[in-house]
DNA sequence: AGCACGCCGACT
DNA sequence: GTCGGCGTGCTC
């Protein structure tokens, strides 16, 4: 018997494939959508490969499905993706097909048309409704009562009496409209620099180029002319931006820029519009999706080119699920696609900048500011000498900038990346400080909504009259600074300002946050107080006055990367101010104006601070000198997951030898040639929701095989079991 | 990820 | 005596 064979992936955690014969009579191609028995259920999944050979006790497949066919390059890029995680590839699969498969049933929409009876009572509306609807035209419920200019009502009415009836409309797909392309004047430096994109676009082969340019010199400009040139060879793009939902202003521009608007992906989008999007990207309907890191995984028909916008910025890791960078994964995928891939940033990732100055990577700069616009004046405020009264936040110079500022009418912008009211709750009688029930960290109070929160796992309580300690009233504490606790100071200050304070808490979601966002750019208020997210791409025009409340908060912890994410923030927040004629002014408040970020800040020089980063990684033996690997293993008991934490490390060393992965012995030094294994040691935050967290660092030589080691280690040591869990994590981002 | 099998606590 | 808790294991 030599029968045709399917090997079907399935969206669950499985990493094979599995063998389904094809009946006789059923057309499949790799590709296609199938529903196959598994175990005594049903199954969607995707025909990962076909072959021929012996059927004899393989289950049929069933049925094909209605849907586009996943192309070659999105399955390879599924594949890569999974072995490069360690994840199932059912699981990665289920990331790129989930949403056609769970599309909500369309609603047959309503028509409406002539039934013939003329209705007993005749009005001029009912006049109307008919005349629009002539003879034999069918329309929308809606549509109608627009076109007739009456209310849904009137139709109702004609309905309920015979001389209308309804009819299911048949939708047509979103039509294809050619936009208008308007091209803008580009300065000879973008010109340069869009010549070159749009020539690597046209080449319709795999490559990479950072674009650097500092905030204002026009990089969005310049990557829509590679997004134009796309379009214009019959070619779709990806634009990936962090965080998009909140980034209404770029989709306006997208649409001023090509008459028309771009796909949208992110979570925000609802189940229906995403599942309409999905099929549009899949028939080549919609050419440009403009969306968060998970559309990395939509069904481009032919993609020629990816924009990673802010490449720098963490939110492209995806931390929970499937734990994949998508910067990283998006080159990838580029190069299955044979892309251009562009790499755009204000600041840089030190990992992209070493690619772009080791020449894997093409680099383009764009040095001037472009509309008049000029860098801000940016001058630090030293805490130890010039800082509030105890208990304040706000220094007075940078109160006296407020209130200039105020002055001349233009905006404030308080910045400081700390949720809530205030990071501790302590009693001063006793000193029992609020901890979270299920996680090593202190409860964060949260004023507005008056309770203590975990911002680790979500736990809330109320704020307590009586300490619960010790029993005692009125002694409990704030300690330290959250924004509504500035917010709070600044009220006071400036009792007639408008004040608005913004952070991923603000209740009412999105839409309420873009809402907000569009009021403060109309003005409508004078002093906003924000964490990150007021940082990132949203342009204020009337925004005249930075404040940087407190520099060091992300210097003080141990990761490896602090140094660069608070340059990069800081350059974000403080470049927002001053976005018209008149400069700008940025002041930093911290107590270590000699810190080497701040020096770097101040001083404007961010190639020493590249520079001297850049080679304290190279010490450090961290990437992208050296590839990195978190195993985190975790248990509701600490005694549990630190054993099975010692077993993985005995397991690693009493490995047969071998050249792709050699283990380093002894003390290894930054040039160690083989894989060096760190810990295990406890999580710097030991338990999050009631569980024990230990670590294992894993770093390896650029050409070593770490993922193949990782397998290895975890195949060789004895298999989890009860509630213990060991996670893997490439090039972890976050080191908590 | 489902879904079943399987072995220990509070109910009709 | 059963209903049901979720730990463990399998799905071509």
């Amino acid at each position: 018997m030599n029968r045709l064979i399917a090997d079907v992936l399935i969206p669950v955690a499985v990493d094979i494939a599995y063998s389904y014969a094809v009946p006789e009579h059923l057309g499949v191609a790799p590709g296609d959508f199938v529903v196959v028995p598994l175990g005594r259920r049903q199954a969607e999944g995707i025909v990962w490969d076909l072959r021929r050979g012996a059927a004899d006790n393989l289950k049929l497949i069933q049925a094909r499905l209605d849907l586009p066919p996943l192309a070659e390059d999105l399955r390879r890029f599924i594949d890569w993706v999974a072995r490069w995680t360690l994840s199932p590839r059912g699981m990665v699969l289920r990331m790129a097909i989930r949403t056609p498969l769970q599309a909500p049933p369309e609603p047959p929409r309503l028509g409406v048309m002539r039934a013939g009876v003329l209705p007993a009572r005749m009005t001029p509306a009912r006049h109307r409704v008919l005349e629009a609807l002539g003879d034999g035209l069918v329309l929308a419920r809606k549509e109608l009562a627009k076109k007739a200019a009456c209310s849904p009502n009137v139709i109702d009415g004609l309905i309920d009496e015979g001389t209308l009836a309804t009819t299911v409309l048949v939708d047509e797909p979103d039509s294809v409209r050619e936009g208008i392309s308007h091209g803008p004047t580009l300065e000879p430096d973008q010109a340069a620099a869009a010549v070159e994109l749009t020539n690597q676009v046209r080449r319709q082969t795999f490559t990479v180029t950072l674009l650097e340019g500092v905030t204002g010199s026009g990089k969005t400009e310049v990557y829509f002319e590679a997004v134009a040139s796309a379009l214009e060879t019959g070619g779709h793009a990806l634009i990936l931006l962090p965080e998009i939902a909140l980034t209404a202003q770029f989709l306006d521009r997208f649409t001023t820029r090509f008459g028309e608007r771009p796909g949208e992906w992110h979570s925000a989008v609802g189940p229906r519009r995403r599942a309409r999007t999905w099929r549009a990207v899949a028939e080549g309907r919609i050419k440009v999706v403009v969306g968060a890191r998970s559309a990395l995984f939509l069904p481009f028909r032919d993609l020629r080119l990816i924009v990673v916008d802010e490449e720098h910025d963490s939110a492209y890791k995806q931390e929970d699920g499937v734990p994949y960078h998508a910067r990283d994964m998006a080159v990838v995928r580029g190069q299955l696609s044979k892309s251009a891939v562009i790499l755009a940033s204000a600041t840089p990732s030190i990992e992209t900048r070493v690619n772009a100055e080791q020449g894997r990577y093409g680099h383009l700069r764009l040095h001037a500011r472009h509309g008049g616009r000029v860098l801000p004046a940016l001058s630090a405020i030293d805490l130890r000498k010039a800082g509030p009264s105890p208990g304040k936040w706000i220094s007075p110079r940078l109160a006296q900038a407020m209130t200039e500022t105020l002055a001349r009418g233009e905006q404030s912008l308080l910045f400081l990346n700390r949720r809530g009211y205030a990071p501790l709750t302590l009693c001063r009688l006793c000193g029992h400080r609020f901890q979270c029930p299920h996680c090593t960290a202190w409860l964060v109070e949260h004023r507005f909504r008056k309770a203590l929160v975990c911002h680790h796992c979500g736990h809330i309580e109320p704020v307590p009259e009586a300490c619960p300690a010790c029993g005692g009233l009125h002694h409990l504490t704030a300690c330290g600074p959250g924004i509504e606790r500035v917010a709070e100071e600044a009220a006071e200050l400036f009792p007639n300002a408008r004040t608005l304070v913004l952070s991923s808490d603000l209740p009412g979601g999105t839409a309420r946050m873009r809402d907000e966002l569009e009021a403060v750019a109309q003005g409508a208020c004078d002093i906003v107080i924000g964490t990150q997210l007021v940082a990132k791409g949203h342009n204020f025009p009337l925004l005249s006055l930075v404040g940087v409340v407190d520099a060091d908060i992300s210097l003080a912890n141990g990761d490896p990367r602090a140094s660069e994410r608070t340059f990069q923030i800081l350059r974000q927040v403080t470049g927002r101010a001053g976005r018209f004629e008149t400069q700008g002014q940025a002041l930093i408040q911290t107590w270590q104006p000699e810190h080497p970020v701040i020096a770097a800040l101040l001083s404007g020089d961010a190639e020493r601070f590249y520079a001297e980063e850049t080679e304290q990684r190279r010490r450090g033996g961290l990437p992208p000198f050296r590839r990195l690997a978190a195993l985190i293993i975790s248990a509701k008991e600490a005694a549990v997951a630190e054993r099975h934490a010692r077993a993985l490390v005995q397991a690693a060393h009493a490995m047969p030898p071998n050249p792709a992965y050699l283990l380093a012995r002894g003390a290894p030094g930054p040039d160690a040639d083989g894989i060096v294994l760190l810990g295990p040691a406890p999580a710097p935050i030991t338990v999050i929701r009631a569980r024990h967290r230990f670590r294992l660092l894993i770093k390896a030589p650029r050409g070593a095989d770490l993922q193949g080691f990782i397998r290895a280690v975890l195949a060789a040591a004895p298999p989890p079991r009860g509630d213990l869990r060991v996670s893997v994590d490439i090039d972890p981002q976050s080191f908590l």
